[in-house]
DNA sequence: CTGAAAGCGCTTACAG
DNA sequence: CTGAAAGCGCTTACAG
């Protein structure tokens, strides 16, 4: 298929200017404005047919593409949109990335991404740039400590929805799973298994998706909780530190819950290098997906988070509220939990 | 620290429309031009002291902040940049585009990204929409069959660069690794460890980066290479057949070189349900990085592409494109092989 | 030292 | 059925 785009006809005068509107209004000889309506198939009944094919004649000779900056500016709208993930590298957010993309790509919209590493400062910075940018609205995975940056957010009317992470306390558009069910899913499962000591690694954070993990796990362990914290900037060392103690109580572990995928794969890491055996002398439950689970011995079982219904209903819900800014709306999804031979001991 | 983005100190009267220059000079009772030229810090030494002073306090009582889109029309460059990767859900363009997207912040630039699926006209459609957004050049890992659209970008005389694969019959900009050398040190290292028949899982494609990796192992192979050729679209069937096919011949495989990630992961997967071990019973090595390598009961060797060095080398080389448009460079890096468990045999 | 004016490339209400 | 004009929010050469 030739695609307009390689329709070179008559161009070569054109290679360093863009033609614009003007070129083809004075190639034709009519208005700047008529070349606008028409191309726009606007105030279609009225123009002259002869008129108007001429000039869709010209706009295709002369490889004509309307420029976007131009049209955003008086159209005071971009059909951007501004994402902000924790960092695009990791599988979560290039996923949840892709998704958005391909669902904005059908409202005809286009996405900047940026990567916060956590940061509440580089979260403002990319706030910041993105509205300078002019995007018509924001899909934000906050880091801690940001409440300032959403107050800021709602104070100026900007349309935004938080995904995965977003704060309880303040009434905002957001998208995520239910993460206290999700981890009881976990919990009930290795206990449904016969497991009577059951480990949680998690990570030592004020955000509330995730502490919610660890609230649905003690909700169902009781006193018998043990729980291992870890620092987003130690993580082997915590998990490695976790562990042990898990096993060296005196009631040692027969089950880990790790809640989140780096967690489990720091976790898996040392679980090896002790020489222990999944699920025969320790069962594992993880969270969220990744290839390593697939290929490990004893395939993990995890927590699956609906990343197309997360991705596309927070795409969704923005686009809604770009249209309607009064707009406000808590989804909130179920996590699947997906069961395979890590946390199941063969007989 | 109270960043600037959240002083709102007597803007609560502009919450519904962004403030302007002509905001900032009507409330000060000067000109826009005489804002624009003290926000910018041009005509410095002209400019009365007070004036200047009276601007700024004003510009920052307002909160104001430039609109980068009535910017980028006047100056006919957006600071932006498109990012054309194959899927940005895999880890390998992923980890570029958070490469990219860090380099290009330290040049001023934003990054939009969209993935091609491998396919040439969502390729097309993507460089048609990167451009009517009128990003100031483009970072392009190309699908097959694409000459038409390098073709045309040449022509148009916007500035590219090609990361990972690219076209050696067609002059253009290119950051990519020597993939013939990349592959002779994975033959080389499984050769030196006593292997004799080593198995080559590839993909049937015209690109010629991947070709190149069969390229290098059958120059050191010779009459002795056995290849397993596998179609994009169905790697997982493909893969299978090749190991049966490689464990079936007369003279069966003691090593597999897999010339990509997910082959990699495919043919791990196929192996360990066979029950054969590695790498006692065969020796593997993969291409490119994932964390299912380390987690792999025998940790995978494989060939590291240097990701940091491809994509700063792309990013700075396509901003010295956008700066001086005659600029022409290919730089091609060598990839390291990270020798692990999986293709040494434990005495 | 400062302002009026033009212009970037569009869209659209208005006039005829 | 069509065009002149204003305007989106900036920048900058020019004039004074």
């Amino acid at each position: 298929m030739p695609l307009n785009l390689f329709n070179t006809k008559n161009t070569s005068t054109f290679m360093k200017k863009n033609v614009s509107l003007k070129d083809i209004a004075e190639h034709v000889g009519v208005s700047t404005a008529l070349v606008s309506y028409v191309l726009n198939n606007k105030l279609k009944d009225r123009i002259n047919k002869d008129v108007a094919a001429k000039i869709k004649k010209a706009a295709e000779d002369l490889n004509y593409r309307p420029n976007q900056i131009a049209r955003s500016l008086k159209a005071q709208k971009t059909f951007t949109i501004g994402l902000i993930v924790a960092d695009i590298a990791n599988p979560f957010s290039s996923q949840i990335a892709r998704i958005i993309e391909d669902e904005a790509k059908t409202y005809g919209y286009s996405v900047i991404f940026g990567s916060s590493d956590e940061s509440a400062e580089k979260t403002s910075d990319l706030i910041k740039l993105l509205l300078d940018r002019q995007v018509d609205g924001l899909i934000i995975a906050l880091p801690e400590h940001t409440e300032a940056q959403v107050h800021y957010l709602q104070k100026i009317n900007v349309p935004f929805v938080l995904i995965d992470r977003y704060y309880p306390t303040i009434q905002t558009n957001s998208v995520s799973i239910n993460n206290f069910n999700a981890a009881q899913k976990a919990i009930q499962h290795l206990m449904d298994n016969g497991h009577k000591r059951i480990g949680v690694v998690a990570y030592k954070t004020s955000l509330f998706h995730l502490n919610e993990r660890i609230r649905g796990a003690v909700d169902l362990l009781a006193e018998n909780a043990l729980i291992g914290e870890v620092g987003i900037n130690s993580i082997n060392q915590d998990v490695i530190a976790s562990i042990d103690r898990f096993l060296s109580d005196p009631d040692p572990v027969d089950a880990i819950f790790f809640t989140s995928n780096l967690l489990t794969i720091s976790g898996l890491k040392h679980i090896n290098s002790l020489g222990i055996r999944i699920p025969d002398q320790i069962a594992v439950v993880g969270f969220d997906e990744t290839d390593a689970f697939d290929l490990f011995y004893a395939p993990v079982s995890f927590v699956k988070q609906p990343l197309v219904d997360l991705g596309n209903a927070s795409l969704k819900l923005l686009i809604s509220t770009i249209e309607n800014k009064d707009n406000i709306e808590v989804v909130e999804l179920e996590a699947e939990l997906v069961i395979r031979s890590s946390s199941i001991i063969q007989k």
